[in-house]
DNA sequence: ACGAGTTCTTGACAGTCGTCCAAAGAATCG
DNA sequence: CGATTCTTTGGACGACTGTCAAGAACTCGT
């Protein structure tokens, strides 16, 4: 037996393939992403890929699914650190243009993935877990800023989810097409507009129940 | 010189080979649709390609164009035969699970080459076109809903052209996913939901100008 | 320092891709 | 009808793909 268990170093020469392979993928995109390609943006040779990985869909599962690790946690500081519901609306804006100025690669790699998903039978449980994560984190926020606002949420988690998720993918799309300020100040004022729209009007008495 | 204008015949062999590639890209998506299998399920060799277009992307993006022309209408009828706001939602949102049950392919197809829009500048002003379309198209729908209802749009027409957007893709995707029924009619739950959202409070007299 | 086991490189393989081209076929004219 | 142009075919090309296997390079207990 090896001195440290060899299980850490496999585990941990598959992550820096994956992370190699996730820095090329969001640059070509899925479509135009080959091995010798991600190789090449790594320190190995194409033919590790299989020595690590049977074949080029394990390596893209392990691709998205590592994708979703550092997604999962990144409005929690908002959440945690806000302390009126204004301040939390413009924080949450603060943060979601602050990613798309730093990831935009591995954004659009999301969206990209996510439109496969619906060709290659495949993707689909991995997008679809990645799509649950990012509506529980979005819904995180939400409920943090209904608590902030004295206020009960209006709309079920997968809404809110869809109609953010529909307005931060077109402005990512701005932000790649060159707009790179018009669409990160869009994002602020439809996040502004859309955050009261997910509350109630009604503050703390609701009608119906006793 | 040729009996019948051999322009007409050239862009009708155009438009045939376009609506193929459009069905194969449907089916395959962009990624995997090659200029033979495009052939193939079409009546013509893979040589012919080379004919009508320069290459692969001028076929894509007339494909693109092409697609756009039966996009932008697709809601008008609803616009124009809508008596009452409730009718209205109603209508659009049938309209709306309507066409992700007809056309499911063709939309998969759009959010595809979207997203490839992202990677490949050649596709970012066709893909930006119909991207305003829709959002006129959609924001027709919400103009005809705040004077059926009496009331005045509370959001500008890119934000209600986003979460709409958001909410429609969501639901394309659960119904590509084998959960049909469910997908639909979460739908229909969301747009009823959203449209409300869309129209400020008070109908008639606003505050602030005189 | 030797040898066994692990890790990595390199070259080859069978396909497929977009593109091009020579030649066959079809259509239309004088 | 022959002649000219337009259309279409199918094969060829070089480049690229995922996959694999043989062997070199390395690691590490002994």
């Amino acid at each position: 037996m090896a001195r440290a268990n060899p299980i850490d170093k496999h585990d941990a020469r598959r992550r820096a393939l994956v992370d190699s392979a996730l820095r090329t993928l969001g640059e070509l995109g899925y479509a135009k992403s080959s091995l010798r390609e991600i190789a090449n943006n790594s320190p190995f040779s194409h033919g590790v890929v299989h020595y690590y990985f049977q074949n080029k869909v394990e390596l893209i599962v392990y691709c998205v699914k590592q994708y979703k690790a550092v997604c999962v946690t990144r409005y929690d500081g908002v959440v945690a650190d806000s302390t009126t519901a204004a301040g939390l609306v413009v924080a949450f804006a603060n943060k979601l243009c602050e990613t798309i100025v730093d990831e935009a690669p591995m954004h659009r790699l999301w969206y990209d993935l996510r439109a496969q998903s619906m060709f290659e039978e495949y993707l689909r449980e991995a997008a679809h877990q990645i799509d649950r994560s990012l509506e529980e984190m979005t819904w995180r926020v939400v409920t943090r800023y209904a608590d902030l606002a004295g206020a009960e949420t209006a709309l079920p988690p997968l809404t809110v989810y869809g109609m953010l998720d529909g307005v931060f993918q077109q402005a990512l799309l701005g932000y790649l097409s060159g707009q790179e300020q018009e669409a990160l100040a869009m994002l602020r004022k439809q996040v502004s507009e859309l955050m009261p729209l997910t509350l109630r009007s009604t503050p703390t008495d609701a009608p119906g129940v006793a």
